[in-house]
DNA sequence: CCCGTAGCCTACTCGCGAGTAGGTAAAACG
DNA sequence: CGTTTTACCTACTCGCGAGTAGGCTACGGG
């Protein structure tokens, strides 16, 4: 094989658009997560998506909707995760059972997706951090109409919008702040993770240190 | 007054050494904590301290040095703050209960400090991440003790050592979760959103959507 | 087979901001 | 009062990386 053949051709081969942005959108997610978003280069974005920065800004645009974008698929990814895991039916404890199990499942196996939406959670400004506020709040809601739900159907007057609001906020820190954690001992397996979450905002520290203990309660189908 | 003595002088009077430190410290924390790291300017800084440039890089180094310099004054007000308020002969929940009251009035008071400390915990690589996981570290083990003393002081074999620390890392991010939400909320009382914290992981949902409802335990000293 | 379209590239510009060269001068000391 | 020390400044350099000018060519359709 000649000298010339050995090299990486000066051209890749041409992909019909839908499938090279995926490729783009691929890399930058990986890049973003490594190095956050201002410390990632558009030329590092390019050799790791084997194509060149004019492609990556005439299908994606400047890096900020680059970034947004990426934000705005894996939000999508997360939310179908959670959204997809939890069954309306079913009793409060264990609708928010599943959603964190779902929600720790996707942490696991989408490490990097993961990274990129929550090491910019608190980046200051531009269209990403609204995209990440605009999911985060989402996940707010989620928890909030289920704790309203709750609520409700036990006979209890509705509770105060802020009050379980901010119980969903709190809830969703919680559940970041266990996955950042957990990224750091792999070797917890992801129910165990789930189930410490689950204890603590279902019973309580109080109830736990006294020994109870929530456990899942059994459902036809088994897991 | 001739126009030249309106101007501002070309030159600030001279102050001490640690005088001018703490000026600039004060002017970086409130450019940081508006703009972020990467989006704060030197320039920007040296305008709200008052003095000139060779001035910063001269007391307190490089930008990343000003940052963490930023970061571990701010780090060490918030745990003086917290540890002020703790008292280690009390009972877990009402030591607990102190603890979060003392971190939501740090919070309320230092809104700056707050933003500096939590926006950036979770930027990418360099001096001040590791400033900012070495003080979340601290808040997690002082935490982490809590439970492992109550679990023992109840007759409970020592709890596995992850457990309680992620559950203490998963009651931080709760923490700065609802500081957050609290800084968007402000007309809602310190006390309150302290109790609502405090009752989401004493109690837990499960007992709170029942109607039960977790209150400090009347002490001495009246507050 | 030729032409047009869309996928793709290299080499380069330009603006921005961190950081510094080269100096001034206020204040303290002898 | 002169000298020294330290606080302080303006004007500037330089490197970096986002973004683009100007073009090539693979492939499909007529």
């Amino acid at each position: 094989m000649s000298v010339d053949e050995q090299r990486r051709p000066a051209r890749v081969k041409r992909l019909p658009r839908e499938v090279r942005e995926r490729q783009i959108l691929d890399a930058a997610v990986r890049v973003f997560s490594q190095h956050g978003y201002h410390n990632a280069s558009m030329d590092e974005i390019s050799d790791v998506a084997g194509v060149s920065k004019p492609m990556i800004y005439a299908y994606l645009g400047h890096k900020e909707d680059l970034f947004a974008a990426c934000i705005r698929r894996e939000a999508s990814l997360l939310m179908d995760a959670i959204a997809s895991g939890v069954r309306a039916e079913s009793p409060p404890d264990m609708q928010l059972w599943h959603g964190l199990r779902a929600f720790f499942e996707f942490v696991a196996s989408q490490r990097e997706s993961w990274k990129v939406l929550h090491r910019q959670a608190t980046s200051q400004g531009g269209p990403f951090s609204e995209e990440l506020l605009a999911m985060r709040s989402r996940a707010i809601n989620l928890v909030d109409a289920l704790l309203v739900r709750s609520a409700t159907s036990r006979g209890l007057g509705e509770t105060a919008t802020k009050a379980t609001e901010a119980l969903a906020a709190a809830l969703v820190g919680a559940g970041e702040s266990l996955a950042d954690w957990w990224l750091d001992h792999p070797d917890v397996p992801e129910k165990v993770v789930a189930s410490w979450l689950m204890n603590l905002v279902w019973m309580g520290l109080g109830d736990l240190v006294d020994g109870a203990v929530w456990t899942p309660t059994p459902e036809a189908a088994p897991e």
